[in-house]
RNA sequence: GGCGCCGUACCCAAGUGGCUAAGGGAGCAGUCUGCAAAACUGCGAUGCGGCGGUUCGAACCCGCCCGGCGCCUCCA
């Protein structure tokens, strides 16, 4: 039984959807006019798994997932760049398919953009001007929040709270400052669409609420963004949503937390944000090989890291947190690929396996139905690989470690995790400096990296190794081992004298 | 001024009234090994920011205090 955290209602609640055995659920996007950052990332991640779990558990899901392609900040961008607008969301649109692609989001089954919406967005603003719940000002239309008894049922605030330490320059034309635009009336060069109230273009909120309801019906089941969405665009949606339909709008609230760095909100004006660009380019030193497993790696590293703190907590950012979760993974895949290997024939341990493997998925889903308990679920995933590590020593046979192997792909899966075929040791121990010497050195060993040996090659190495091993010259041996370590090739040698390499 | 959040071992992080306070990372010691690495075993908070209170019983509830943060304005 799924429980859900509700921002409405404060409490976790049994999760029912309106309709039985499928889920619609929205979640604000970015606004399109600069790149995505850590904290962008953190809420794809979340909802991600967040669909994931839900696909998993069986559920059809709906997921929107909106742009907002149309918003001061754009023109603003523009105007600065001598750009058209169309040009500026067009770059981070792609900016965005990019980095989330690059994360391993999966895209949402409809993804939505404001401009593309006008008729919706207009025909919405009429009703609520049809209802009394809004007033038209010049070009501009605006809502009254007066009108909508429950205003700040969500972000649980009152108007008259607000009031008092409010430092927005009050707008005349306003009945009551918290009003806020449903249609801005445009200003020569700016871009404008057709409307009964002049040419112009829709406040930020009322895009959601349009394409929600077009997509998703007016009552759907989950809606969710970053917490700072609270106040004021999910309450703003909520209020002119209801107010237009009389129904009941989104259901189940969802927000996750704020990605910090040290203790402190990650923003543009305080100058410590990171891009999810500037993530990867960081972490490539860490990795040999193939630069395009490179971005694979850190992705995983980054999701693992971001998971393992529940999604409504703050996170602090930091590249020892990476660090750790990159340590951390490195002995999920040390142990898939022991799990794979052909030797061994031993099955003492296959009894302990099933009721293992069937004790871990009972436990993953209760995390998992409490509230997405990522935390949980992936402790979960440790303990069961320190339970098969022991059973590997014990001995297990073919098919109990492909067993074994399958539980970690296809839970795994639900987070994201556990899908690589081959994990590449870190060469760096730290992250590569973006300048000075450590920087040259970090880069000499990207390098190196990418003239990776062949496979063959290090084939050969190892039973030049081998037969110097045998004949007990262990100067050669080692010799070996460390110029291959040199090149990225970490070497394991197995109780039968024969050995294993990781990249 | 209003509303809200957080403070658990060296680090990360679950737990939110009741068995010995999960799990991981790092560290140390040991087993194994030619040596390594990996894996395994052991060690590690008599205590959950502090002080009171409620309770048979509190990290979890209440009050006060200390420290840090967020929202109320664009923001994932």
């Amino acid at each position: 039984m799924l429980k859900i955290h509700n921002t409405l209602t404060g409490r976790k609640e049994l999760f029912e959807p309106l309709v039985s055995g499928t889920v619609r659920m929205y979640v604000c996007g970015v606004t399109v006019y600069d790149e995505c950052h850590i904290g962008h990332a953190r809420s794809a991640f979340v909802f991600d798994v967040v669909r994931r779990y839900l696909e998993h558990s069986g559920f059809s899901v709906t997921f929107v997932k909106n742009f907002t392609d149309v918003d001061d900040k754009i023109i603003k961008r523009a105007n600065e760049l001598g750009k058209p607008w169309q040009e500026i969301t067009a770059t981070y649109i792609d900016a965005y398919y990019r980095d989330m692609g690059r994360l391993g989001i999966k895209p949402a089954t409809v993804e939505p953009k404001a401009t593309e919406h006008m008729a919706e967005i207009i025909g919405l603003v009429q009703v609520l001007l049809t209802k009394g719940a809004a007033y038209q000002v010049n070009g501009d239309v605006y809502f009254q929040v007066e009108r909508y008894g429950s205003y700040g049922r969500l972000s649980k605030r009152k108007l008259d709270d607000m009031q008092a330490g409010a430092r927005v320059e009050v707008d005349e034309r306003k009945r009551h400052p918290m009003d806020f635009a449903l249609w801005k009336g445009a200003k020569s060069g700016e871009p404008a669409w057709p409307s009964p109230w002049g040419p112009g273009r829709p406040g930020w909120h009322i895009e959601c609420s349009a394409m929600s309801m077009k997509h998703l019906g007016e009552t759907f089941d989950i809606h969710g963004g970053g917490a700072d969405l609270i106040f004021p665009h999910h309450e703003n949606e909520i209020a002119q949503s209801c107010a237009a339909t009389g129904k009941e709008f989104a259901r189940y609230w969802l927000h996750n937390g704020f990605v910090q760095i040290n203790q402190e909100k990650m923003s543009k004006s305080l100058g410590n944000f990171f891009t999810i660009r500037e993530i990867f380019e960081k972490w490539r030193g860490h990795w040999s090989g193939e630069s395009f497993q490179n971005d694979l790696l850190t992705a995983e590293v980054l999701r693992y890291f971001l998971l393992a703190t529940h999604y409504r907590s703050p996170l602090d950012f930091s590249d020892i947190g990476l660090e750790e979760a990159r340590n951390t993974l490195n002995g999920f895949y040390g142990l898939f690929q022991r799990l794979e290997e052909s030797a061994g024939k031993e099955e003492q341990g296959d009894v302990r396996i099933q009721p293992l493997l069937e004790r871990f998925g009972d436990v993953f889903g209760q995390a998992m139905d409490d509230d997405f308990n990522t935390p949980v679920a992936i402790a979960e995933f440790q303990r069961l690989r320190s339970e098969v590590n022991k059973l590997l020593g014990i001995g297990l046979s073919r098919s109990a470690r492909v067993d074994a192997l399958g539980a970690f792909r296809r839970f795994g899966e639900v987070l994201g995790l556990f899908q690589l075929k081959k994990w590449q040791f870190n060469v760096c121990l730290k992250p590569v400096p973006m300048t000075g010497e450590a920087h040259l050195r970090a880069e000499a060993v990207i390098v190196r990296g990418s003239q990776a040996l062949t496979d063959e090659e290090i084939e050969r190495q190892l039973a030049d190794r081998l037969e110097a091993r045998k004949r007990k010259d262990f100067a050669k041996a080692d010799a070996i081992r460390e110029a291959l370590e040199e090149r990225g090739i970490i070497i394991e040698d197995r109780p039968d004298g024969t050995s294993r390499w990781k990249r």
